[in-house]
DNA sequence: CGTATGACTAGCT
DNA sequence: CAGCTAGCCATAC
């Protein structure tokens, strides 16, 4: 498979996220060129079979809501490991004004 | 090349 | 506040 130059930007700023900060949809469709293809971040994410190169947990709604996961329990496992790496959570949506990661 | 689909988003009801 | 609709983008068929 050859792996388009926006994919390859989604793939290169997921993997640029720091441990403890996640990102937007949104926000990596912009980094990479397209402000509004944040649906087009989520399949690639979906697509993508490599989560320790691309920590696609670190990708979330723009309103911080945790949306789907393609490994293990889903969501809930995308959870576990934000905790885990130290993102604040504000119920079942990350605080987005203290775990948002700022490029 | 046209149609269908999805881990989105913003706006309305 | 919760639910729905329409618009945008890249891929798969």
């Amino acid at each position: 498979m050859q792996p388009t130059e926006f994919s390859d930007q989604i793939y290169l700023l997921a993997s640029r996220i720091p441990k403890g900060k996640v990102a937007t949809y949104g926000q990596l469709a912009a980094l990479a060129g397209s402000s509004r293809a944040a649906r087009a971040v989520g399949r690639c994410m979906r697509e993508n079979r490599n989560r320790e190169a691309v920590p696609c947990h670190r990708v979330v709604a723009a309103d911080g809501a945790l949306t789907g996961y393609a490994f293990d329990n889903g969501v809930v496992t995308k959870k576990a490991l934000l905790l885990a790496e130290g993102v604040v959570f504000a119920g079942d949506k990350v605080d987005l004004s203290v775990s948002l990661w700022n490029p």
